[in-house]
DNA sequence: CAATTATACATAGCATGCTATTTTTATCCG
DNA sequence: CGGATAAAAATAGCATGCTATGTATAATTG
């Protein structure tokens, strides 16, 4: 009895995330956004001037993996940092003019790969899938011990 | 309206993904595993002596990619390759007694990360979902022009 | 207040993934 | 045959992700 990888749940998820990451990239690159730059964008743009630690929480990512993700989106003129008054540590993270402008149309290629991808299921189907993703995100964020 | 990442197929779908990874390299760590190596273990183990370019096709992921986990997998004693009678370019890819060794082990540390990922939804349900990610899964490999 | 501890962020090092290119060897075809 | 093409694998360069650790500054506490 062997391991059917089209049956395991990790395998899966790991293929499916893998495609929708190419399909965005390949969206967003003519904007010259990647797509950890675009999720983190989606977090700026709606709320303005939040420190590393914050988004950190918010992305559910590691305080380090964000820290190059903001070097290389300060690098690209998509953001800048100011320093906070009453702590020398922290900076706040300010989108650029620049990033601003794709708000719109970053957004609408995500919703075209969202609804390309969903397309084999319909709405019902699709709302129910994206419920069984939480439902399982939320099982595999209490570690075991 | 701003875009919603809790309701975004990709967002959640890259979420996922992440966080199965992680378990699963927690879990196949102690075995001197990591997950791309195990990804690739579980078709050799299946059928051993396989090329780098019809393990490419299995796993559907790039040349290069595989090329370079092959090249850890060399390094940490997980495989050997064979030069191919008859065609100087290629070698065939095989497992050493140590990854045949980690067959049982790993796999049952998958299943268990599978299991519990999967327990908030029953399982008529879970069938449904691993059905669906095949789905959307299909829908992304088809790039849209 | 000084010493300890905690916090915010940066850096180092590595695994996976991608695209693009190079190198080597086979194959094809005029 | 010999030059062009194709195929197999390697390499370069970069983005994201992780763990572990370092550095500077705040906060706590004895």
């Amino acid at each position: 009895m062997t391991f059917d990888k089209h049956r395991s749940a990790g395998y899966l998820a790991n293929h499916m995330a893998r495609l929708f990451a190419q399909r965005l990239a390949e969206a967003i690159r003519p904007l010259g956004l990647a797509p950890a730059q675009f999720m983190t964008l989606i977090e700026l743009w709606r709320r303005d001037g939040l420190t590393q630690r914050e988004l950190v929480g918010l992305l559910d990512i590691e305080q380090a993996t964000l820290a190059n993700t903001l070097a290389r989106m300060e690098r690209d003129d998509l953001i800048v940092r100011r320093s906070v008054a009453g702590d020398a540590r922290a900076r706040t993270i300010h989108v650029t003019p620049k990033a601003r402008a794709l708000e719109g149309p970053a957004t609408e290629a995500a919703r075209a790969v969202n609804g390309h991808a969903l397309a084999g299921l319909d709405p019902a189907r699709a709302e129910a899938f994206l419920g069984d993703m939480q439902t399982v995100i939320a099982a595999l964020k209490e570690k075991p011990e």
